[in-house]
RNA sequence: GGUUCGGUAGUUCAGUUGGUUAGAAUACCUGCCUGUCACGCAGGGGGUCGCGGGUUCGAGUCCCGUCCGGACCGCCA
């Protein structure tokens, strides 16, 4: 051993021990007589000490030849401060070093490697290994780690078992796009990644494993955001001879598991609430529900309050939606015209915003007053359950985009009010999601049926008579845990009979022949004893980024890819050699 | 595929209406300093203003193209 001690255990009961420590130097501090070094590795900072008069003259001499970053070797004796430093776990002592040796010289690093760095992104993902030595991305791998093993053991306390399953499986049209891999040994023929394991976790069901998890790389090939990545983990569970009520209440229990172990927090019970509240109240299907700002309709499907006092925008809507934002009636004429370009963007694409002013003085004030008397003004206030002081913002149109667009500008009102904190966690069940959606072919430009979650998922048994008549309004017995906002897992109750699997593709547009040549093996499955099964997978990088009070994912990945999907350090994807491509027969544009 | 913001010293950024020798902070280097811990003080070096073209007496600044990066929309069963 090189080291008898880490930078991060040395304490005052170790006074007077020859100790040997290892490790980078932070930074030197050299006041003349007496030098400095504040040596660190992953486990904390110790200070090293040089004086004058105590070390001999060739010490110093090398001690000042150290830079940032030099790996060094220092062997010497545990002293008391005579200064503390109670910011340091290890500020009560200090080396008094006698002997030093430089393992290796480091060049200047191209960004500061401190807690504040001055490196931009690009920059540090490219020196992602110097930028892992920073503290706090070390800790959010560690916060990483402890997650998942707080997962396994609970799983394992349930008797889950983990189950590895191929990475290199078979490219199917639903879903997100494939990433793909050649087939040396048959040529033409390619290999998908798993955009999950989905598949092969219901045959394990079929293959009576009963409990079956998973913590495992996905791949999708889509564009990519700050919470997206092009290859992310999973923990991916099944269970068999269960109802969804189970899986509900097995993996609200890992949720509560893992807020206690990870955060020491006590969840209370998650509530729930249907797909259909959720976009009736919030607009979206994971609603952040740290914060009110709840939508009422002023004109809906069961009461208008807007219509026939000649305003053409209210009169021509489906809906009107709107919020009402608490102590915001002094927001000025230029702060709501910003808020009104806000919700014009592009992004957003709402075509105006109305406002109300319920002023303090008990008057109302609107940008509508061409068309509404007070009347009906204090109506909508009452609607709203305003007091005065509060601004009601209203959006109109489509009831589908109205309720999107009303979803953004609920989140934007919750931030700039200081709703949204980082630390206080809200986590919810969203339930009875729609089993399908109709929408254009990105090829064809048909319309057609897609499955909302996934095929494999089974509709609600009272639903299954509308799936002739009426396939929009089947609900699924399908599931998303969301936490602040954010989509931390989903699943569903599974399809096990091969009949029911059958019309669920043909309603999804395969013929007989390719639902078999595509499913063929999960269907046969199905014929040999296939037990009723359900199961859930969570986002586990978003898992952590959030118990982390971040945004991002990325620095919750030890070597995360940039929003082009490229891997700036190893500079991936790259060409491959035309010898490589030979061997594949594949032919490459432009080569 | 689209919207939008950005690219200037090692790094993070400022740079006015197009006008003298492109600045600040920090990092780095040199010297001084025996209790620092964001040490301090004095001095110093460091720039193809992403790249290409255009307008102009003159471009970091304006225009066109292009490359790179961030955020977002579409997309992500």
């Amino acid at each position: 051993m090189l080291r008898t001690h880490t930078c991060g255990e040395l304490r005052l009961d170790h006074v007077s021990q020859e100790v040997t420590l290892c490790g980078w130097v932070q930074r030197t501090r050299d006041k003349g007589g007496v030098l400095w070094i504040d040596l660190r590795d992953r486990y904390g900072i110790t200070q090293l000490l040089f004086e004058e008069g105590q070390a001999s003259a060739e010490l110093l001499e090398t001690a000042r030849t150290l830079g940032r970053e030099f790996v060094i070797g220092a062997k010497g004796e545990v002293i008391e401060r005579y200064s503390k430093n109670d910011k340091l776990l290890t500020g009560a002592i200090e080396v008094r070093v006698n002997e030093l040796v430089v393992l290796n010289p480091a060049k200047l690093p191209p960004f500061l490697i401190e807690d504040e760095t001055d490196g931009g992104e690009d920059l540090r993902m490219k020196y992602r290994y110097l930028d892992l030595r920073r503290t706090p991305i070390r800790q959010n791998l560690m916060l990483r780690h402890q997650v998942a093993r707080h997962t396994r053991n609970y799983l394992d306390g349930l008797d889950f078992i983990e189950v590895e399953t191929p990475v290199l499986i078979k490219s199917t049209p639903e879903g997100a796009r494939d990433f793909v891999v050649p087939s040396r040994m048959n040529p033409g023929e390619f290999y998908a990644l798993p955009q999950s394991p989905q598949t092969f976790k219901q045959l394990l069901m079929v293959s009576g494993f009963d409990r079956y998890y998973q913590i495992v790389k996905c791949f999708r090939d889509e564009d990519l955001r700050a919470d997206r990545q092009p290859e992310f983990t999973q923990i991916d569970c099944e269970m068999a001879f269960v109802t969804q009520e189970d899986i509900l209440n097995t993996f609200e229990g890992l949720i509560r598991h893992l807020f206690k172990q990870v955060k020491n927090i006590d969840l209370p019970e998650v509530p729930r609430m249907t797909y259909a509240q959720a976009m009736q109240r919030y607009g979206s299907d994971k609603p952040d529900i740290r914060f009110g700002l709840e939508f009422v309709e002023l004109k809906g499907q069961d009461k208008d309050l807007t219509s026939g006092k000649h305003f053409p925008v209210f009169d021509a809507a489906e809906l009107v939606v709107g919020i009402c934002a608490p102590g915001c009636a002094s927001y000025t004429r230029k702060q709501i015209d910003e808020l009104t370009e806000w919700m014009k963007r592009p992004q957003i694409g709402a075509k105006g915003l109305i406002y109300v002013r319920y002023n303090e003085d008990n008057t109302l004030k609107s940008s509508v007053d061409k068309f509404y008397d007070e009347g009906t003004l204090r109506q909508w206030a009452e609607a709203f359950d305003a007091k005065p002081g509060d601004l009601l913002l209203l959006i109109s149109g489509e009831a589908d985009k109205a309720r999107k667009q009303l979803n953004e500008l609920r989140l934007e009102m919750g931030t700039r009010l200081g709703l949204r904190a980082a630390d206080d966690y809200r986590v919810l069940w969203v339930v009875d999601f729609p089993l399908l959606e109709y929408g254009e072919d990105e090829h064809t430009g048909q319309a057609r049926w897609y499955a909302m979650h996934h095929p494999f998922t089974s509709p609600k048994p009272d639903d299954i008579a509308l799936l002739a008549t009426e396939p929009g309004k089947v609900r699924a017995n399908a599931y998303d845990m969301v936490i602040n906002g954010v989509e931390v897992g989903g699943g569903s109750v599974r399809i096990f009979q091969r009949e029911l699997q059958q019309k669920m593709f043909g309603i999804l547009g395969f013929s007989p022949e390719e639902a078999q040549a595509q499913f063929g093996f999960l269907l046969n499955a199905f014929e040999f004893g296939a037990p009723p099964h359900a199961g859930i997978a969570f986002g586990f990088d978003r898992l952590c980024s959030l118990f982390g009070g971040a945004d991002s994912i990325r620095d919750f990945i030890a070597f995360p890819k940039n929003n082009s999907g490229r891997d700036v350090m190893i500079d991936s994807p790259s060409p491959i050699a035309d010898q490589q491509l030979k061997e594949l027969t594949i032919q490459v544009a432009g080569r």
